[in-house]
DNA sequence: AGCAGTTCCGGTATTTGTATACCGGTACTA
DNA sequence: TAGTACCGGTATACAAATACCGGAACTGCT
């Protein structure tokens, strides 16, 4: 096996991940903040809600310039995730 | 077309970031830093080359860690690419 | 109550790309 | 000769990004 699947840890990585998106977005539509970012409403919903684990790097750079997030935060949520 | 491939400017990009982070390395060992980060030297030289274009999130992450960078730095110079 | 509009969600399908590993080759160094 | 370090090519399981569908929840209007 080449590339072995994500672990459970990083799925729950990933979920953090997309919470502390999702609660950045606050009150603003998922459309609109898609669009401010360049990426399509789907991906971005499917990151809030953690199906997508581990997204590429330019995508949530976008996304934390969109949402006026510094990524060093996203890692720290992601890495200590209050919630499991 | 479901995904569209990627764009000519989007593999600059790619290249540009991988320059950013050959150049952060310095004379250190492509193993250590690959070590460090927790990657496989192969996903590491592949990103310096250029061959990964749109690398994960936590994978450029944790290299900014290992090198000491900030993620903000590497997109300055993957968005302005000073050398084509 | 009924209808339309918006927003979000889960599931499914598809193409492209990541992350990994192995191999041979090149260049430099001792 | 041996050792280290980088590179390009090939191969492969797994995941990203996109799109479409049906449905749920909430809102506003008639």
């Amino acid at each position: 096996m080449i590339r072995p699947p994500l672990r459970p840890d990083e799925h729950d990585r990933g979920r953090a991940l997309g919470r502390a998106l999702r609660a950045a977005r606050g009150p603003r539509s998922l459309l609109d903040v898609a669009a401010e970012a360049g990426i399509s409403p789907e991906t971005l919903r499917k990151i809030e809600t953690g199906r997508i684990a581990t997204p590429a790097f330019f995508t949530i750079m976008a996304l934390c310039g969109a949402l006026g997030v510094a990524p060093d935060q996203l890692m720290e949520v992601a890495e200590h995730p209050i919630t499991g």
